[in-house]
RNA sequence: GCCGGAGUGGCGGAAUGGUAGACGCGCACGACUCAAAAUCGUGUUUCGCAAGGAGUGAGGGUUCGAGUCCCUCCUCCGGCACCA
């Protein structure tokens, strides 16, 4: 045996000696052993292996290995996620060709993978590129054509310019290409989608029983995004003239809009708004800088019932007295005129009786109303005979606002805004509006967040709660894809509406209490009192009236109860080569076609130039579009469209369990032998992508009697990642790269392997710097194993006896117990394969390590260590550093591999210690020590505390009042 | 703003409600050496000569006893976000 550890001829030796063995080719069914799969994401041929490469493959390695020692069939594959841009972008810029360059760079990078010492199968090596594994790819695509969960869609993509193609939602980052940082453009076109939205119950039901961390889980449920709430139907009418004649005639009460009158006033109370006077102007100044202000509140309020009342009635007008403000004085003159030349009353309420007691002024005029008797108000919508132009449902959770509601809004996409753009008479704006708004990119909408909108002149909305007649508004802050793409606007109780309607001086009317009525109940609002603070989203309205509201609305067939989400289908559509091919014929007349298992795989052709121009290469294919032709006919033609490479990673990891099959993408009795996958590792940044695609995959294909389970991935942990040693991201600008194969060179895979399992629990979202002295530590720490089995081993390693490394040592009979010799190293190696066994299990590959360190410390501070021990501790330490060990192993005369060895128990015996350290607390401060046997029992221990010296000191002659023992910790006194 | 997670020495990090700082790095001193490196040994939260005191982001609370449990707040990281 060599005195020095010298790790490059180990590495090399036990690697070449390993793949000779086929040590690491593990059989799909071993007699009396258990499967275990230990997954990790397959890797991107990016062409260079880095520390967060090491960190994601080495250290499950130490578990997938421990799992085979432990007895299981332990299988840990490994694969190319081969398709896709980054290849195809490096080849483009080298002027090669996307396979070739793939190709050549997997072969580098598989070299680069043995040199971690990994136990990856490579006999079951996936490559996504390949035919045969896309082949299948595309016989998925086609189950899912044939049963609508992939259809062919004209919506709103994300489109980047510099990539030249489309990305998913998922691949949109802050408004940026997640890959290339470039800003996404809004674009309308057809593209392949995948119903994924059909599975979003269940994709958030299943998390239920997985065994994956919560901040996974609530990622996933936050990106579905589930909201249960309602669809209303509002009707949309046009503002003719009144006609008094109809409607509903005597029903008194309370109504607030309608006719032309309506139409004068608001659009007179819009003038004022945009045109205020000074001290209007500073009352809004007021309202947007205080959002909470009470004063302003109150006026505010006063105000709105200004505008409804002002339209009470035919013939009359209430009117509450604002000079206090100023408000309404300065605009009596010019109202008074308009309102007496149509015929109209006017009442009048002093300013103090409404600023005194808002309650009391409504009462007030109610009770003014009931006086004058005649006053008479007819519902809208009834009462006009006007004719309904159209429904729109809005989506909303809180209906229990509906008596709120002082505007609608449509998103600018929405149809209904240019199926009535007959009756909008500004629609030179709106449109306008519109083109403005489709031409804005996501980064613009996101970072730009002051609200814009256009208001629907001509058209507005019937409230179905209570008739009200409200304006309709088309702004981008309300979204096309979500919900409706149609809200009612609530300004008093939702921040987003109340910033819009201070802009724009829209009405903000605040519900207080259970709103008591319908047009066909009690006829009245009650607005309560303002409270001196309230908040926007307060929860003042109960579910009880949620209920009730929706529960009646619902009765008419106004609404319904519906969920809605946030999760969109999942596009998959890419403009780019280096892909599978979507395996979709059109025939003359367009339909498209899946094309059958018997043409699969349906070949990416070679015959185009791939530079990406924003159209699909292979749009330029003859070959593609001559095959398409010949197989199916005359006027046939192909999809030209290559899938999101998500799709490919979807399902690998059946592909892995049965990678040479020719006529199933995986045998059942394989799945069945394998799946359901026990461990997942990967990174934390496919939280709401691959991991979610691939449950929705698995689904789909269990549905599709494909595959047995509805979720692959029993267990997840997310790892971190691997920083510089300044503590920043890696990157070659900042010059903080860390190169592995240097260090290997320099160190040896094992200290690389163990130094990243050192660093801090794995499985948790933390980032470790790499500390370049850290990894010396580690080194050490091997070198120093290799001395000790060095200077102790020489001449002695013979198997069969345990061999004594220090004479003097040597006991009588060393089997006398056990076969383990009884020495204090025979406790501390008990003690460390416990710890070592249990902080795997936890995936705590960092304390594992580190009692590998105490374990050795102990060794080498002993007189006596056998061979045995030794042996155990070189198991114990195997999954980490697999070459050293693997040496060691066979120096002290084993012939078979460690990796094939039984992992050791531990005896629970030898564990116990025979005595332990009391520890004597004193009004909770620890005030001394001392050592009892383990037999000691617990009032013969509270004595022994009461009687020493430093005990009686700081008792200082006290009685104690209490005396609590704690078994083998402590004696806790209290005075 | 919402949802997760985390705040412990100079650094990475340890601690079933029971001696805070295991293990490693770094640093200091010592041994070996002509010397250096390597290696080995000793020490290393902080204030204090000591006895002793303080100490796990801040402030409260529960408890004989809190890094750990509860409440309020602050900071950092990750995810989502005009989602009605």
């Amino acid at each position: 045996m060599e005195a020095e550890y010298n790790h490059k001829n180990i590495e090399a030796k036990w690697q070449a000696e390993w793949e000779n063995q086929g040590l690491y080719k593990i059989a799909d069914m071993v007699e009396g052993k258990q499967n275990y799969l230990t997954l990790v994401e397959f890797t991107y041929p990016s062409g260079n292996l880095h520390v967060g490469h090491w960190y994601a493959f080495t250290v499950p390695d130490i578990f997938a290995r421990y799992k085979r020692m432990q007895g299981f069939n332990s299988l840990y594959p490994m694969g190319f996620d081969a398709f896709g841009l980054p290849a195809e972008n490096a080849a483009i810029k080298l002027g090669e060709d996307p396979k070739t360059w793939t190709y050549e760079h997997m072969n580098k990078m598989r070299t680069q993978l043995c040199s971690m010492g990994t136990m990856f199968d490579w006999s079951r090596e996936v490559v996504s590129c390949n035919p045969d594994y896309y082949k299948w790819t595309q016989m998925m695509f086609a189950k899912f054509f044939e049963n609508d969960l992939a259809y062919r869609s004209n919506t709103k993509v994300n489109w980047c310019p510099n990539d030249m193609t489309i990305l998913a939602n998922e691949q949109v980052i802050d408004g940026k290409c997640d890959r290339c940082g470039s800003v996404v453009e809004q674009k309308n076109q057809e593209q392949w989608m995948l119903r994924i939205t059909k599975y979003a119950d269940r994709l958030i039901g299943d998390l239920e029983n997985l065994n994956w961390p919560d901040s996974i889980k609530e990622a996933q449920k936050n990106w579905i995004g589930r909201s249960e709430g309602s669809e209303i139907g509002f009707q949309l009418v046009s503002d003719l003239p009144p006609t008094p004649s109809q409607g509903r005639g005597e029903a008194p009460g309370y109504i607030t809009t309608g006719s032309r009158l309506y139409k004068e006033l608001y659009e007179k109370a819009l003038e004022m708004r945009s045109n205020p006077t000074q001290a209007e102007e500073a009352l809004w100044k007021e309202l947007k800088s205080n959002k909470q202000g009470v004063h302003f509140r109150r006026q505010h309020i006063i105000q709105n019932f200004i505008v409804d009342f002002l339209c009470l009635s035919k013939n009359l007008i209430i009117e509450v007295d604002g000079d206090i403000h100023d408000l309404q004085k300065e605009r009596d003159e010019e109202r008074t005129k308009i309102l007496e030349s149509l015929g109209y009353t006017i009442i009048r309420f002093t300013n103090n009786e409404v600023i005194e007691n808002v309650d009391n002024a409504v009462r007030n005029i109610l009770e003014k109303i009931k006086e004058l008797g005649d006053a008479k108000v007819l519902p809208l919508g009834e009462d006009l005979g006007e004719v309904s132009l159209a429904d729109v449902k809005i989506f909303t959770t809180r209906a229990d606002t509906l008596f709120g509601v002082t505007y609608a809004v449509l998103a600018p996409e929405h149809s209904l805004v240019q199926d009535l753009k007959e009756k909008i008479s500004n629609w030179t704006e709106v449109e306008k509006y519109i083109f403005d708004t489709k031409n804005k990119s996501e980064l613009d909408r996101q970072q730009n967040k002051e609200k814009t909108g256009v208001c629907l002149k001509g058209i507005f909305a019937v409230n179905p709660a209570n008739n009200e007649r409200v304006p309709v508004w088309v702004a981008d802050y309300v979204l096309a894809g979500y919900g409706t793409g149609a809200v009612m606007a609530v300004p008093a109780h939702d921040e987003r509406d109340f910033e819009f309607a201070t802009k724009y001086n829209l009405p903000i009317k605040e519900v207080i209490e259970k709103p008591k009525y319908f047009p066909d109940s009690k006829p009245y609002t009650e607005y309560g009192i303002v409270k001196d603070s309230i908040s926007w989203m307060d929860g003042l309205l109960s579910q009880d009236a949620k209920k009730e509201i929706v529960e009646e609305l619902e009765g008419r067939g106004l609404a319904k109860e519906v969920k809605t989400y946030r999760l969109r289908d999942w596009g998959i559509s890419r403009q780019r080569y280096w892909g599978v091919p979507i395996p979709i014929v059109y025939d003359p007349q367009g339909t498209a076609h899946a094309i059958s298992a018997e043409h699969l795989p349906w070949l990416l052709p070679t015959d185009v130039d791939h530079k990406p121009d924003g159209t699909a290469p292979l749009a330029r294919s003859k070959e593609l579009f001559e095959r398409t032709e010949k197989i199916f006919g005359k006027g046939w033609t192909p999809e030209v469209e290559t899938m999101d490479t998500f799709v490919d990673s979807s399902w690998y990891f059946y592909r892995y369990l049965d990678p040479k099959n020719e006529n199933e993408f995986c045998s059942k009795k394989k799945m069945k032998a394998w799946l359901p996958i026990n461990l997942y590792m990967g990174g934390a940044e496919h939280t709401t992508m691959h991991l979610l695609y691939s449950r929705f995959w698995t689904k789909a294909l269990h549905d599709l009697g494909m595959v047995n389970n509805t979720e692959e991935f029993t267990i997840r942990r997310n790892r971190g990642l691997i920083l510089g040693p300044d503590g920043e991201k890696m990157s070659k600008s900042k010059g903080n790269v860390i190169d592995p194969d240097e260090i290997v060179e320099r160190l040896g895979a094992d200290t690389v392997r163990m130094y990243l399992a050192f660093m801090g629990p794995y499985g948790v979202t933390t980032n470790y710097p790499w500390d370049p002295n850290g990894v010396v530590g580690i080194r050490r720490f091997l070198e120093r194993v290799w001395r000790f089995v060095a200077k102790n081993v020489s001449g002695k390693n013979n198997i069969d006896e345990p061999v004594w490394l220090s004479p003097a040592g040597r006991p009588e009979d060393p089997r006398k117990d056990s076969f383990l010799p009884e020495t204090f190293n025979s406790r501390s190696i008990h003690k460390t394969i416990k710890k070592v066994t249990e902080d795997i299990e936890n995936f705590k590959f960092n304390t594992a390590v580190s009692a590998l360190m105490i374990c050795l410390n102990d060794f080498e501070k002993s007189e006596n260590i056998s061979i045995e021990d030794i042996k155990v501790f070189l198991q114990l330490l195997a999954p980490f550093a697999p070459h050293m060990t693997e040496e060691l192993w066979h120096t002290l005369g084993e012939s078979k591999s460690v990796h094939l060895s039984t992992w050791p128990k531990y005896d629970e015996s030898k564990i116990i210690d025979e005595s332990f350290t009391v520890v004597v607390q004193i009004n909770g401060k620890v005030r001394d020590e001392f050592i009892v046997g383990i037999d000691v029992g617990e009032e013969e221990v509270k004595n022994m505390a009461l009687v020493r010296e430093k005990v009686k000191k700081w008792l200082g002659g006290a009685e104690p009042k209490k005396i609590i023992y704690i078994k083998n910790k402590l004696v806790s006194i209290v005075v």
